[in-house]
RNA sequence: CGGGUUGUGGCUCAGUUUGGUAGAGCACCGUGUUCGGGACGCGGGGGUCGCAGGUUCAAAUCCUGUCAACCCGACCA
């Protein structure tokens, strides 16, 4: 490819907008442009990049069996509604009406789809496992779109469904699926982790995420360095912290005047933050009062708080009138004497001693609060229902977990039966009997995987891509194109790095070396080969390593080879 | 959905307060000089100011509506 023919648009000035790194270098390099809220069109070297990351899955996918096919995007709504989601979506789904007044999706994933093909046309166990996917834009209307590539309306997923006679099959599944993602992301050059994740409603089964780390990404996660544990901030287990124990003394209620937080509180009795418990009032959709306590210097998890109580779906922050109905005030609220209310407390509150807790009442807190011997066992749940922070013990391992940022590019999570029951789709196993699929599904944010990959690889002149993954491998660049010399030494070079399979881009465009050099730092391949009047003087010909930034020199005669060496190092 | 901000050439933005008929830099076209880190000179092309309506002799500027984009999202007592 050559230079005068490639459409790559680069700018010095970013737009307004923009505010994730990757975003404004993929818009700066010409790889993407928007054409609505969350919506893009990719552009030749934005395009290649996708391409390259999505030969890597294919690859990787084909050799766990998995075979590629196609479905639509348009989705007929019965089959939506037959599986109950067509309502439980909610906003998020793109409908739309044809003609003659039917309703229609754009697909926001495809289990539905997936699962209807394979009811009507997959008799026997004989036929399993089966594992199909595809690449494709799915349609998911976001609140609010943002990030670039992060979060769009239309993105394009690799989408994997797999169906196998039992739970032994689709667990297997799920290993080949877990291995395949761990490949893929290593070939792409990220540093990710396999994140425990919670799978909510599917229940269950087991998932993770694949987290690029990143300290732009939208999710936190706590991991370990010594083992492998890696878990969502919001599923990461916490091992029980017991204080050391002290002679009890009795329980007293002191005044606190306008003590409404635990770090006044804190100051005004002169305990550390160690020693006091805070409370957290949420109610439920049916307005029940949920009252969470915590150790004063950790945080409530809401997802472990809803798992912990029973029919809840959606917590809110409880209004003043709730808590007054139960007796208690905002600011001073106790599990002792507390009226009408779910009380949850965390496993480690229950292990402390003579510690500080409100009364219920304004401007006063008990002292010397002992939950085992102060609380009512019959009334109150105890549970894991804290955040994990930086230092919390590892579950597998006890060293001290790390805190970190991530971006989620992929998910693989088993689904059972959930599908095949809904819409109904049976096999004949061994014994002639009748019996549901066991699935599993495995997807992946390939344009978000183009954003993590810049998100990871950056430096202030541009984009430092993983020759796996560039739009192209290498760059050759005459200084000054109009020097016939030295743009018949950059065509054969070029020519010859082609024919060695090399994906190189010659850039003849008559323009200035400082703006071809900007635009291939911008750009980010992974390697320059420059021609100038002084490296033909020398015989010899100049790489520069973007990454780097090293430059070498080698002898025209030998040029090729060593960078195809080079190569094989980035 | 609620709150905030913004919409002026391809990009970044000025002009709006105090209405008088649109401007800069970059990009683009031509030309000459320059030529290893986003050169310079000269000459050009391109916008009716998001859209619709209103006020006015006159609207980018004031008013109303509308659309779009961006940022923030209760609260941890």
């Amino acid at each position: 490819m050559r230079a005068t023919q490639l459409y790559a648009p680069t700018l010095r000035e970013s737009p307004a907008e923009a505010e994730l790194i990757s975003h404004k270098l993929m818009f700066r390099a010409g790889f993407i442009r928007k054409a609505a809220g969350g919506i893009y069109s990719y552009l030749p070297l934005g395009w290649r990049t996708i391409k390259k990351i999505m030969q890597i899955i294919r690859e990787e996918m084909d050799a766990k069996g998995g075979q590629e096919i196609m479905m639509p995007i348009v989705q007929p709504a019965e089959l939506w509604k037959e599986s109950g989601r067509w309502s439980v979506y909610g906003d998020e789904m793109m409908r739309l009406k044809d003609r003659h007044g039917r309703e229609f999706a754009l697909g926001p994933t495809h289990e539905e789809m997936i699962t209807s093909l394979i009811r009507d046309e997959v008799r026997s166990y004989k036929q399993l496992p089966l594992l199909l996917y595809q690449m494709q834009n799915k349609y998911r209307d976001e609140i609010r779109p943002r990030f670039g590539l992060m979060r769009s309306r239309e993105f394009i997923m690799k989408d994997l469904y797999s169906f196998d006679k039992d739970v032994d099959g689709m667990n297997n599944s799920y290993e080949k699926m877990y291995d395949a993602y761990s490949r893929i992301f290593t070939r792409c050059g990220l540093k990710f982790r396999a994140v425990e994740a919670d799978n909510g409603a599917i229940g269950g089964g087991h998932s993770h995420e694949f987290t690029v780390l990143a300290p732009s990404g939208e999710s936190s996660i706590a991991y370990c360095e010594k083992c492998d544990y890696a878990a969502s901030d919001e599923k990461a287990e916490l091992k029980l912290i017991c204080a050391d124990a002290e002679e009890l003394k009795p329980l007293e209620k002191v005044s606190t005047p306008n003590c409404h937080t635990i770090e006044a509180v804190k100051n005004y009795l002169n305990v550390p933050i160690e020693k006091t418990i805070k409370a957290v009032a949420f109610m439920d959709d049916e307005e029940r009062l949920i009252v969470a306590f915590v150790r004063g210097d950790h945080e409530v998890n809401e997802i472990k708080v809803m798992n912990a109580v029973e029919g809840t779906n959606h917590l809110y922050m409880a209004d003043e009138k709730l808590i007054a109905a139960a007796n208690s005030c905002a600011g001073f609220m106790s599990p002792i004497g507390i009226g009408n209310a779910i009380i949850i407390v965390d496993q480690t509150v229950m292990e402390m001693y003579n510690a500080v807790a409100g009364a219920n009442e304004v401007d006063a807190h008990f002292i010397n609060v002992t939950p085992r011997r102060d609380f009512d066992a019959k009334k109150i749940i105890v549970k894991d229902i804290r955040m994990v922070q930086e230092g919390d013990p590892c579950p597998h391992c006890g060293e001290p977990l790390k805190m970190t940022r991530g971006i989620e590019v992929g998910q693989v999570f088993t689904l059972g039966k959930k599908y095949s029951e809904t819409l109904n789709a049976k096999f004949l196993d061994e014994d002639g009997l009748e019996k549901f699929f066991e699935m599993g599904c495995y997807g992946i944010g390939v344009g978000r995987t183009m954003a993590a990959a810049i998100e990871q690889n950056n430096d202030k002149d541009g984009i430092i891509w993983n020759k796996a993954i560039a739009p192209f491998e290498v760059v050759v660049v005459p200084v000054n194109a109009k020097d016939d010399k030295q743009l018949n030494l950059a065509e054969e070079i070029y020519n010859e790095l082609k024919t060695a399979g090399v994906d190189v881009l010659l850039d003849d465009r008559k323009e200035r070396a400082g703006v071809k050099f900007k635009d291939c730092d911008l750009i980010g391949y992974p390697l320059r080969v420059t021609i100038s009047p002084k490296t033909l003087d020398s015989g010899n010909v100049e790489i520069k390593i973007r990454r780097s930034g090293e430059f070498m020199n080698f002898a025209r005669g030998e040029c090729i080879s060593k960078i195809l060496e080079l190569l094989k190092t980035l």
